[in-house]
DNA sequence: AGCACGCCGACT
DNA sequence: GTCGGCGTGCTC
């Protein structure tokens, strides 16, 4: 710390009660904070929230981060306005803040930004809530659990009772109950008198969820998501800080929120690639609610039936627990699940589901039960060319085709949202009536089960058709109650969805996900397909899953088809090992963007250029990036290829501060990338 | 992130 | 002659 100038020193020395420097930190992209004055009667302990003058507004909300660092003349220095009642952020939170950023190389600011959860004011008066004790002796009774699940409970009670602030997998099959089983350990963390916090991948799953949780645990989780309306967000804010709140589910950016007593956090479906933040602060919620746990001394909980093998991979090295549900709850059982040769099956044009396939549909629907049709593609058909010249229709801002979509009756861009008309005749060649929509989405698929089976009730799910959680929850609904005899879908139907008499799942494309050169491409397929078969038999008439495959040899399939999910993950891991992929090496990703292409051309040369050298350390690139054009701005890309040791955020860190780059290209660092696009 | 300053094109 | 584009720099 530079000594403040002569005269306030004096004055300090004077008078222990004259102004001293502290240093704030402002939920601004600005770096580390500013210097502020503060002069008595104010005090304002670390952690502190504090109003600042900043520029010409006099009403940001900072936090007080530590002592000034001087090196600024004393007269641009400006005064704490006012020191806000409100409790002082925690020190484990700050902690996690400093971590964060200098883990993910974000501004600290913006980090403590997620921390303010977008839309921090004070509480007006009537909204304070005094801390609460949780009603006791109204607990719901405990559920009824197999003996397997009551081991896998007591294992997890025993965690939270000794306060073993570790990482435990609980690791049960499709349909197991592991809802039932971490729900004992929440409710003990909950008696014993400390917050819990669940994270899901997606919110969408949160409102279902919450009801069956507040169900089993007699106490209704205070919900954290994006869709939150302002109020309800910043009641929700305060009762975390202020410790009413004791239950909270919410989505990865609730691991920011300023717990006042965190006692446990359980991150369920941990293997899902949406818990990965991909703008902005990027982080994976999953590997930070381990870090935030670390830091407060909370356990963890990491639950899945498809375990990432990144997860696998500590567990085997002993450095996570292991709890393990090997069987479904009550009489169900696992599912039939069989292959269906592509290659072999002669299927007349514009078909997509096989003669297999539909028999079963048929007589599955025929008897009371309901289906459910699994295609990773969202409209009608994936792309639209010109049968004349052969010219297919593409976005003009991004490198992506135009889907055409029944339900707009327009053509759209999946990256940006851009949308047109079908046009009438080929803008290239001119040809009218000549263009050809190729390949299924889940539209096409529900307009052959329309021609095929005219008596079914038919549902798409798919972001597009379930807007809101108002929307998702209607169609749950529907579902639940027989309203749909079957469900059309894309991967936000695979979660967690509990559908007793969904019996028979069909995989239109298992293939789908497998091209292109992703390393972790079969992981994620593997994980994908195992989910969507686990929606099948999950009450007592056993499940039959259908997996259309062109490709019934690939390891994915066989492992599918055997239920060898273990040999798969470590035949796997071999894979990761022989290439010093994660997570026997580091990865991080540099993606430089901008409108002006000899710009971001320009940069990536400059980067690579000053790239730093060293011990298992490659800069692969630049190159363009997979969406070489998004939303109108190009993109290059740097991969950067390390050992597991080493401080990889440091080296890129220095490396970038090394590099001037024009503001004009903006540089976006991905420690950890998870997907290669 | 915002906001101001500053230097080059088409308008009342 | 001005209104306004967004490139660059600053905020304790």
């Amino acid at each position: 710390m530079v000594p403040p100038p002569v005269g306030a020193e004096e004055k300090g020395k004077k008078d222990p009660e004259g102004p001293v420097i502290v240093r704030v930190l402002l939920p601004l992209p600005l770096g580390d904070g500013y210097d502020y004055l503060l002069s008595s009667p104010l005090s304002a302990p670390k952690g502190s929230f504090v109003r600042v003058p900043l520029g010409r507004k006099t009403d940001v909300i900072g936090i007080v981060w530590g002592e000034g660092e001087g090196g600024i003349p004393l007269h641009k220095m400006r005064p704490v306005a006012e020191v806000l009642d409100v409790a002082p952020l925690p020190a484990d939170s700050r902690r996690f803040v400093d971590w964060v950023a200098g883990y993910t190389l974000a501004h600290r600011g913006a980090v403590l930004k997620m921390v303010f959860g977008g839309a921090f004011r004070p509480l007006k008066a009537k909204d304070r809530i005094e801390e609460a004790p949780l009603p006791c002796g109204c607990a719901p009774p405990p559920p009824v659990l197999t003996a397997e699940q009551q081991a896998a409970a007591s294992a997890l009670v025993r965690m939270v009772d000794g306060g073993f602030s570790g990482v435990t997998l609980l690791d049960g099959v499709t349909g197991s109950g592991k809802t039932e089983v971490y729900g004992a350990a929440i409710a003990r963390a909950l008696e014993r008198g400390k917050q819990v916090l669940l994270l899901l991948p997606e919110i969408a799953m949160t409102v279902a969820l919450a009801a069956r949780l507040e169900k089993l645990l007699g106490v209704a989780p205070v919900l954290w998501h994006s869709a939150l309306t302002e109020r309800q967000r910043r009641l929700n804010w305060h009762a975390i800080a202020n410790g009413a709140a004791r239950f909270i589910l919410g989505a990865r950016s609730a691991l920011f929120l300023p717990f006042k007593n965190l006692g446990l956090i359980v991150a369920d479906e941990e293997h899902e690639g949406s818990y990965k933040q991909e703008e902005g602060v990027i982080y994976h919620g999953r590997d930070m609610a381990v870090v935030r746990g670390h830091l407060g001394g909370v356990p963890v909980i990491l639950a899945s039936a498809t375990p990432s093998l990144e997860t696998l991979y500590n567990v085997d090295k002993g450095k996570y627990g292991h709890v393990v549900l090997k069987k479904r709850f009550g009489e169900a059982v696992l599912p039939d699940i069989r292959l269906v040769d592509l290659r072999a099956e002669k299927m007349p044009a514009q078909s997509f589901i096989s003669d297999p396939l539909m028999e079963s549909l048929e007589q599955t629907l025929g008897s009371g039960q309901q289906a459910m049709l699994f295609l990773n593609r969202r409209g009608y058909a994936p792309l639209t060319l010109c049968r004349a010249c052969g010219y297919r229709l593409a976005c003009p801002s991004c490198t992506s085709w135009m889907i055409e979509h029944k339900r707009t009756g327009r053509l759209h861009c999946h990256q940006c949202g851009h949308n047109i008309a079908p046009p009438e005749v080929c803008p290239v060649c001119g040809a009218a009536d000549r263009f050809a929509a190729c390949g299924p989405g889940v539209e096409r698929i529900a307009e052959e089960v329309a021609a095929r089976l005219p008596a079914a009730r038919v549902a798409i799910m798919a972001s597009d058709t379930v807007a809101d959680m108002a929307a998702a929850r209607s169609l749950i609904e529907r579902v639940e109650s027989h309203e749909v005899d079957l469900l059309i879908g894309t991967q936000m139907m695979a979660k967690g969805y509990h559908f007793p008499l969904l019996t028979t799942v069909g995989v239109i494309d298992a293939d789908l996900g497998l091209a292109g050169g992703d390393p972790r491409a079969a992981e994620r397929t593997f994980q994908l397909l195992q989910q969507v078969a686990g929606r099948s038999g999950r009450a007592d008439a056993r499940g039959r899953v259908y997996v259309q495959t062109a490709n019934p040899d690939h390891p994915v399939m066989r492992a599918l088809a055997h239920g060898a999910r273990d040999a798969f993950m470590k035949a796997e891991m071999r894979e990761r090992q022989d290439h010093r992929l994660p997570p026997f090496g580091r990865l991080a990703s540099i993606t430089l963007v901008g409108a002006d292409r000899e710009h971001v051309a320009a940069a990536a040369r400059a980067l690579a250029a000053a790239a730093p050298q060293g011990k298992g350390l490659r800069v692969l690139g630049p190159a363009p990036a997979p969406f070489a054009l998004l939303r109108g701005k190009l993109r290059y890309r740097l991969m950067v290829q390390a050992g597991r040791e080493g401080q990889l955020s440091g080296v890129i860190g220095s490396w970038l501060a090394r590099v001037r780059v024009p503001r004009a290209v903006r540089v976006q660092v991905d420690i950890d990338p998870y997907s290669f696009l």
